[in-house]
DNA sequence: CAATTCGTTCAATATAAATTGAACATAAGG
DNA sequence: CCTTATGTTCAATTTATATTGAACGAATTG
């Protein structure tokens, strides 16, 4: 039987699975985020996917994807066989930068049709230019939100 | 027969065409506005979907989606009877209205969590805390993407 | 070394989304 | 009227993606 607090989480949880979807992540990853985000972990592997009731193939991928952009780290324990998983400090800049990485493609983009395209054609240049800004602008502008951290 | 100058823009319609979808929008949305960046139009109904080599239905739906969230606006011309469309002025500062929306709606679900969630939970506060503060602090530093225009 | 446990991989499946194309309503022209 | 052109809608299809579950290799245990 559930309690209200129950309720909030799994509730929470699965609108972080929503937020994940709608920023082009998988849903479980959201929710593995989110159940993180609640309890302080570490989480085994196995502890996930029966606490989120999904299959290890899904765990498997979805914590990759979370540790390759940076969100969650694999941890061990000593004595355990399990790998764990918690989040990482400051684990928010990181998808700042991949932010940053889908702007800078685009501006690439706009660039090269720039580059490409006859300079007579003005209003066509300048209207690349109106859209390379926009980006630019946006790559500035969110860049404060990345805080230089302790590289290893 | 094809020149360097229509491979450019062929290419540069395709590829933003991907960084629609990578934005969550609809490839054939990116494509229109590919379009419309580089030729500057309006382009009729018919011309969009023989142009683009897309259906009839795919130009409604994707128009009128380009249309609600501000990138074009459906013109017309006198004695003619179909509708025209090109991009708007300022068309840009309407997307990081959709993302301000989007980080907006977040922060609610984060501010819900916070307020179901035992006050003891001091880890989980503080986690919801920081997730919440990386919504704000987006949204904050893009506020300025959105200049004022002249709202008809 | 047999039996588990663990994490990964990948083909199969399920799920979600975009796109088409036919049917439709409206308006205009002849 | 009849015909044509126009834009919308929606069920069917296609396409893309996420998820599962079985098979596998590696490591551990007894």
């Amino acid at each position: 039987m559930e309690n209200n607090t129950d309720v909030a989480v799994e509730q929470f949880i699965e609108q972080l699975g929503l937020v994940a979807q709608a920023d082009g992540l998988p849903r479980i990853s959201g929710r593995i985020m989110g159940l993180m985000v609640i309890y302080s972990g570490p989480f085994s592997f196995s502890e996930l996917a029966s606490r989120l009731k999904v299959s290890r193939g899904s765990i498997s991928t979805n914590t990759r994807l979370l540790e390759s952009i940076g969100i969650i780290e694999r941890v061990t324990k000593p004595g355990k066989r399990q790998d764990y998983f918690r989040i990482r400090e400051n684990p928010y800049t990181d998808l700042v930068k991949g932010l940053q990485m889908r702007l800078e493609n685009a501006c690439k983009i706009v660039e090269t049709a720039k580059q490409s395209l006859p300079g007579e054609w003005v209003e066509a240049q300048e209207r690349l230019d109106e859209l390379g800004g926009f980006y630019k602008g946006l790559m500035k502008s969110t860049q404060p939100m990345i805080k230089d951290q302790n590289h290893k």
